[in-house]
RNA sequence: GCGCCCGUAGCUCAACUGGAUAGAGCGUGUGGCUACGGACCACAAGGCUAGGGGUUCAAGUCCUCUCGGGCGCACCA
């Protein structure tokens, strides 16, 4: 048992030899914020003031003079100012514990707490529609981090990436491919028109001259939207696939929404229309989301009989659910934050369990450079795509940037800061604490001192 | 107009989800350092937690109003 357990218990034996068990707190241990106070604490006594209607110093004092706890595990134990009832630990617990530390090396603090669960990761997902831009990077980080963590912790993890392959907006891809397909051929002049086309960016020239020769004139003769689209999605998605494996993320599956079309789409309707929570207005069938939390209730089939998207994202993360997964984890833009409610209304309707679906908002990213912020457009020089982030900086600084704030606040990422080699720049910092306890350690060996960890019997 | 997120040292951020004197790094100031990478070490200054009111033993944290910033409010995808 865990020094923290031990501490639980006595103090819950005390709480009961005193007759405080039945005001139903639990013991709760903390650290303390000054370590001078001891090395764990418990506020309990002020907790059960509240209750008791009675001075939490004095319960805090009764509690300390009741308490049994092993002397091999507490040295000391004292009731303080407001009611805190502070422990410091015995010396055999502190050398246990640096003795596992070190014994354990890099799977320190690994556990088997999610032993038998599987627990599924959805991050990034950006659409195939143009190459990967600073915010996926910072997805990508903040997901990637979260499947190592749950990894460490003992689930069973499954990272995966949504691909949105389907509907209008491939055709409009395909249309954007279409015309870079004529410019190529000389069939019209370079950049005429070319505002007319959703995805005016220079990828898809290179996308274009990818196409062999035959297949270019006939999607020139006779244009083709959906094929040009899903040619242009399965190249920008090989593009995804190869920014990701050099960033480091893992995806072990790249879902198709094409796939759910139209079976899996329409079962998902079938099924909420099942579940009761449906009803008919003026044509169009609508979700009654707003019995489950939601601001409004949604369209799920429109008055021309056609599903709308939400159908689709619905028959996704009814896939999650089908596929066995005791747990669902989605990162979202912060432009979506709207979108997470009625998610989970379908998904408590479909049968889910609470809180089965977590979605997690990922926080705008604002590119500084020299202090001012670098504008998103695509004029030369300036950054927009995550690999030209990646390839300035790297990407271990990138990761570290994007890790250090809290996953869902908005993140000023300074590149001048990040290409620095000096104390200002975190990462930098790091990397040169490590160098130097590095060559600490080289120098102590070479003069024969043992290294760090070598000799555990003398922990004291 | 309605809803969600946010406002903490000069700067960038923490604060274990309601606990003790609100902490770190950078920057600034002062003082040090001949075995190892001076890209170091020690100490210090710096705060009405945007502002008002409330809840309680206790509020940066919860409620409420005001100010300021961001985003969302489609039979689009």
């Amino acid at each position: 048992m865990s020094a923290r357990d031990t501490i639980v218990d006595a103090v819950s034996r005390a709480l009961r030899d005193l007759g405080y068990d039945d005001a139903g707190v639990t013991v709760a241990v903390e650290r303390p914020r000054d370590a001078t106070h001891g090395d764990v604490a418990t506020p309990v006594a002020m907790s059960l003031a509240r209750i008791l209607k009675k001075n939490p110093m004095e319960i805090a004092e009764r509690v300390v003079s009741s308490l049994q706890v092993g002397s091999d595990v507490v040295a000391s134990v004292a009731a303080a100012r407001p009611g805190f009832i502070n422990f410091r630990l015995a010396a055999p617990v502190l050398e246990r514990t640096v003795r596992e530390v070190l014994e354990a090396g890099e799977a320190f603090g690994r556990t088997n707490d999610g032993a038998g669960r599987r627990v599924q990761v959805e991050y990034v997902s950006a659409n195939p529609t143009g190459p990967l831009v600073i915010v996926s990077a910072r997805a990508a980080a903040v997901g990637n981090a979260i499947l190592n963590l749950l990894d460490f912790a003992g689930y069973a993890t499954q990272g995966e990436y949504y691909v949105n392959d389907h509907g209008k907006q491939v055709e409009a891809l395909g249309a954007s491919l279409g015309f870079r397909l004529r410019e190529r051929l000389g069939l019209t002049a370079p950049g005429e028109a070319l505002d007319q086309y959703q995805y005016p960016g220079e990828y898809l020239v290179e996308i274009a001259a990818e196409v062999d020769a035959g297949q270019a004139r006939a999607w020139a003769e006779a244009p083709d939207a959906a094929a040009l689209g899903r040619f242009a999605a399965a190249r920008l998605i090989d593009r995804i696939r190869d920014d990701m494996r050099r960033y480091g993320a893992r995806f072990d599956e790249f879902f198709l929404e094409s796939s759910l079309h139209p079976t899996a789409v329409e079962a998902a309707y079938g099924r909420l229309v099942a579940s009761g929570h449906t009803y008919d207005e003026e044509g169009a069938v609508y979700f009654r989301s707003t019995a489950f939390g939601d601001d409004k209730d949604r369209v799920l089939r429109k008055s021309d009989g056609l599903p709308t998207y939400f159908v689709a994202d619905v028959a996704y993360h009814a896939s999650k659910l089908d596929r066995g997964y005791d747990r669902a984890i989605g990162l979202l833009g912060p432009d979506h934050h709207g979108y997470v409610a009625r998610m989970q209304a379908a998904m408590t309707a479909l049968g889910a369990p609470p809180d089965w679906l977590e979605i997690i908002i990922v926080g705008w990213v604002r590119l500084l450079e020299g202090g001012n912020p670098v504008s998103m457009s695509k004029r030369a020089g300036e950054f927009v795509t995550m690999r030209e982030l990646i390839d300035d900086v790297g990407v271990d600084v990138a990761k570290y940037f994007f890790l250090m704030r809290r996953a869902n606040s908005p993140l000023d990422f300074d590149l001048t800061l990040a290409r620095k080699q000096s104390d200002e720049n975190p990462v930098y910092y790091v990397q040169y604490a490590h160098a130097r306890i590095a060559s600490v350690i080289r120098f102590a060996e070479e003069r024969g001192v043992s290294s760090a960890g070598s000799d555990l019997s003398r922990l004291t």
